[in-house]
RNA sequence: GCGCUCGUAGCUCAGUUGGAUAGAGCAUCUGCCUUCUAAGCAGACGGUCGUGGGUUCGACUCCCGCCGAGCGCACCA
């Protein structure tokens, strides 16, 4: 908003003083001090060093090109060589006024809208969706709210892990063990029982294993009634993940699963290796260097005991099956055919960076051109661990359910709401805590930087203090609930511009306008803890609003002032909230 | 061994082109409810940003060495 209408005209100002540089980094950003001004800019300092000019001439030559007089009463040189800029009272009040009547909610669409591909969640069939797939879906959902948002063209998919050499166990325990009433009673639960049956068998005697391997085979060569059973098995585990889903409010475009690029797989493996691109090694097939880089940068080479040997992308092994890097080369290649993407996102574990490192580069070989238009992006997180700094398991050892901990998320919500608000009748208690728990969860993913390990805390997760969707949530309620006592409508707000003057409402004021910066910055480095970290401060600073400005009680322009700025303040929390894929409650 | 990621307050974590005095919650201590939800707010205490160098007007941020942790290293995904 008034950042980017500055930043307009500081880049124009850089242009005039100097024609030939590249303004494409001269960007406006809020201070972070107050005292400093509204809005700053640094970028001349770097242009400056560029160019070894004296900084401080160069921003005063800039200044004096400087044509803001609409927006900023005073543009100061300060430091170095930052430029400051304050901004008149009646651009904030405008801005303001226009969110109030709708025009706008201190974000822009996109002047380029980019077509996206999002990959994420990616379960298994036959395995319960755990705690880790909360990582996946959690992010990949926000990420693709937010690229909606910004007027970006999203197509989501989920790429189910329904094929590979587990169906020749389950196959194996489908036909010889399965208990149809534990099937009938929870179908995930028994395939699982089935697999680890089996599975432990075939460690033990090898028949077992050439059996299970057998079953493989047929279901390869398309058997009927293999064909079948594995169709059944997708079933029931898609009916599974979808309950799921349906909790979490998460919803894909397209589910095409591995199985759907069986046909692909062959013509793939041919196709690289009429063009040189794969060999053939040991009885399998792969990708080797091409030694266009040193063996250090590398991926296609790992040093052993101080040699530096191959460790190639294979695309076929000995025994002429696929794995799963031929299945995301002829997936990367369907994505480009069919959708024509500017971007594929790959939201995934981040223990699995290499194999992205290899896919890409292994695709850049193969299809160059198509290569070079796209964007492949490995969008990786670390672990959730316990709170004893180990992966989080049960107490038993066993990985957590994600059905289970969604359980525990509302059963301890409502245990919570219950004790601090006894006067709701019960199914409006349970309908809160059903947001309020699923939000917790759902916030206390998205909270930390993803690429690092975060320890699962419920008391940290559902406190009502802290950065937690709690508080967020609770921060909506207190400025929902003046509207409600006041028993007001948002419609006349606009009738008049507000007049800020107390710090806090300023304060506030600023930070609303702040919201797009930060929907951009979700969207450029794939990180929707920015969004979390912004609606925290948000919600700060409406506490500290709340504390200092009476708002039923005030009159006249002030009182409009702040009904507008609660107004605000609700629906920028209530969308940022919805970006996180985190609902919201009028009373908790 | 090689590579990747990381190391910030007692604990759990933020820290948006390198930018102005490194932030929050918990814990400990002190205040504030006849006033829009105190599920809150204000304040105090707490840091050689693992460590040693380097680049820079300026480094938690970039580069190199070392220490420590996690992960990955052909035919599972």
């Amino acid at each position: 908003m008034l950042h980017l209408t500055l930043q307009a005209k500081l880049q124009a100002a850089v242009r005039t003083v100097l024609p030939d540089a590249d303004v494409t980094h001269v960007l406006v950003r809020p201070c972070p001090d107050a005292r400093h001004g509204d809005y700053q800019s640094n970028a001349l300092l770097p242009l400056a060093k560029l160019r070894k000019l004296n900084p401080r001439q160069l921003a005063e030559q800039v200044k004096a090109q400087l044509d803001v007089a609409e927006v900023c009463e005073v543009v100061d040189i300060a430091g170095p060589g930052f430029l400051n800029f304050r901004v008149r009272p009646a651009a904030f009040a405008a801005v303001l006024q226009g969110a109030v009547r709708g025009e706008h909610l201190f974000f822009a669409q996109a002047a380029q809208p980019r077509t996206v591909v999002i990959d994420f969640s990616s379960p298994n069939v036959a395995k319960p969706m755990h705690v880790g797939h909360i990582r996946s879906t959690g992010i990949g959902d926000a990420l693709q709210r937010v690229f909606r948002l910004l007027g970006h063209r999203v197509i989501t998919d989920n790429h189910i892990g329904d094929w590979g050499t587990q169906f020749g166990k389950l196959l194996l325990g489908w036909k010889q063990i399965l208990d149809r009433d534990a099937l009938a009673k929870d179908a995930i639960a028994e395939l699982e029982r089935l697999y680890k049956v089996i599975n432990a068998e075939c460690d033990a005697e090898p028949a077992r294993l050439e059996e299970a391997k057998q079953e493989l085979v047929k279901l390869q060569a398309g058997d009927a009634e293999n064909t079948e059973v594995w169709q059944e098995m997708i079933r029931v585990s898609q009916a599974q993940f979808d309950a799921i889903y349906g909790r979490l409010g998460v919803k894909f475009d397209h589910a095409l699963g591995e199985s759907f690029y069986n046909p692909q797989l062959g013509p793939v493996v041919e196709d690289l290796l009429a063009r040189g691109i794969a060999r053939e090694s040991e009885g399998a097939v792969g990708v080797f260097s091409d030694g266009s880089v040193p063996p250090k940068e590398d991926v296609f080479l790992v040093n052993r005991d101080g040699e530096w040997v191959p460790d190639p992308a294979l695309v076929r092994k000995s025994d002429g099956g696929f794995n799963y890097m031929t299945t995301d080369l002829a997936t990367v290649d369907y994505r480009l055919k069919t959708w024509a993407p500017d971007e594929i996102v790959y939201v995934v574990d981040d223990r699995q960076a290499g194999h992205f490192k290899k896919l890409f580069l292994t695709f850049a070989r193969w299809q160059p051109d198509a290569a070079r238009k796209v964007k492949l992006v490995h969008v990786g997180f670390g672990k959730i661990l316990g709170e004893d700094g180990k992966p989080f398991k049960t107490r038993s050892g066993d990985t957590v359910k994600l059905g289970d901990l969604l359980d525990e998320a509302e059963e301890r919500a409502l245990k919570a709401v219950t004790e601090k608000n006894p006067d709701l009748s019960e199914p409006e208690r349970k309908e809160i805590a059903r947001i309020v728990g699923l939000g917790a969860v759902k916030y206390a993913d998205l909270l930390p930087n993803r690429q690092s390990d975060y320890q699962f805390s419920w008391d940290k997760m559902l406190a009502l203090q802290g950065n937690t969707a709690p508080y967020l949530l609770y921060a909506y309620t207190r400025v929902r609930s003046i509207f409600r006592k006041g028993g007001l409508e948002a419609t006349s707000l606009s009738a008049q511009p507000p007049v800020l003057n107390a710090p806090d409402e300023i304060a506030l004021a600023k930070q609303l306008m702040n919201f797009g910066l930060v929907l951009e910055a979700v969207a450029e480095e794939y990180r929707p803890n920015f969004l979390c970290n912004y609606l925290y401060d948000l919600a700060g600073l409406v506490a500290r609003f709340y504390e200092s400005c009476p708002v039923l009680k005030a009159e006249g322009a002030e009182r409009a002032t702040r009904l507008l700025l609660c107004e605000l303040t609700g629906r920028v929390l209530k969308q940022g909230l919805e970006a996180l894929g985190i609902e919201t409650t009028e009373q908790m």
